[in-house]
DNA sequence: TTTACTTGTTAGACCTGCCTAACTTTACTA
DNA sequence: TAGTAAAGTTAGGCAGGTCTAACAAGTAAA
């Protein structure tokens, strides 16, 4: 059984690795990037990764989890995003708070508690930021999603998910009264910051680009 | 804020202080056998619980948790009482496996969540075993119960909590139909090893003195 | 009051997880 | 294709938390 620094470096190898372009290939300065270490510690914990069973890695190599780490850093997900489903629907907690009291409850260890969780709210498919939620298989979906910074102008599109968990970010697209499963319209993109108008619940709104990357569209059909 | 590791030998003073005829005064082996390390690691526990501030403790002296020690100490068993609730009444948990998950529960720091989940609760006053919850303010009632066998044969009491985590116990509990609430009638005392016969639920039943020593009672007025 | 036993402390070691500073390899660019 | 910048690795060290083995204090009985 990993420990929880152990759960959390294979989470990110998880996360890192679906990037697009990634392919599931992952460096050692990414990773300490994203997990706020140095990449000497990060190499040190690659070592034991790859002991413990988890990983494919050799020296000056890239990282990349195998078919038992995967599993592993997959069933993290599952608990981070079902109890985020809980802190939200049940709970009441607002979307830019479940994140971070989701990353210490993931790590409890307990697969009845899990399953009765997922009972309890009723199986549910995505978490409060539109992500879709492993199932008890361990099968997850992947998202068919894109920045609506990809998207031409004049189309009309859903929003499926968000991507980061900033509180800031997410308390600011609360604050716009986006929301998941709303409809945008894109009407102009400023070629000069790529910024965006969009139109949505009657209103038109600009975002700057930082704001549009992180809003995860699907055409309409 | 305290270490995991900090946290539970907090609790554990807490614990073993309110045992009757300790007074709040703790000796390092008895530390040691409860949380199962060696008297060689308290100690130096004891030296960082004092060095936080947490602890009275000198050299050969006996061990008490300070004000701000208690304070968190009933802290986390507000949390822990909380979280086995939680898994009785809403997931379905038995009261013999609610124990083991709560000591993982209840180091989740979040004020919030614990409020929030109080509120889901109904503002629960006592957990599956009976225990007192302590409330947000840190008060926490003491339990005015007896054991069972310090009760005169004929009288009548009820059942207000069980003492003891183990699950096999709590199991043969609910295998005797035993549960928090119930009226017992003493009708015999076995002077021989101490076994008890009662009655309940219009049945006799003897049990072992071991069994009886974690069934506490009130007399009834 | 000396002895024996229990309780508690110290020294030295190990593992996890992190760091800094220095080094090596790889990748890219001139 | 050499030279440099970026990426990655190594060595050595530190704090938390635990252990074993040896030692010191306290306690209680002879
Ligand atoms: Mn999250
Ligand atoms: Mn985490
Ligand atoms: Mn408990
Ligand atoms: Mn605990």
């Amino acid at each position: 059984m990993p420990s929880i620094t152990e759960e959390n470096y294979l989470k990110a190898l998880l996360r890192l690795g679906n990037e697009p372009l990634a392919e599931g290939q992952v460096g050692t300065n990414e990773l300490a990037a994203y997990l706020q270490v140095k990449p000497s510690s990060v190499h040190d914990m690659l070592k034991r990764l790859r002991n413990r069973g988890w990983i494919n890695y050799q020296k000056y190599g890239k990282i990349s989890l195998n078919e038992s780490g995967r599993a592993l850093a997959v069933g993290i997900l599952r608990k981070h995003r079902l109890w985020e489903t809980f802190l939200h629907d049940t709970l009441g907690f607002s979307w830019d708070e479940v994140h971070e009291v989701a990353e210490q409850l993931e790590h409890i260890q307990s697969a009845k508690l899990i399953d009765r969780l997922d009972f309890f709210l009723g199986y549910p498919k995505v978490d409060p930021h539109g992500d879709y939620i492993p199932d008890s298989d361990g099968h997850l979906e992947p998202l068919a999603a894109i920045p609506i910074n990809q998207v031409e102008t004049g189309e009309v599109v859903t929003l499926l998910a968000v991507k980061g968990n900033d509180p800031t970010y997410l308390q600011y697209l609360s604050h716009l009264e986006i929301r998941i499963g709303i409809e945008f319209k894109l009407i102009e993109r400023v070629t000069f910051d790529g910024s965006l108008v969009i139109e949505y619940m009657g209103k038109r709104q600009t975002i700057s680009r930082m704001t549009a990357e992180g809003l995860l569209v699907s055409r309409n059909t």
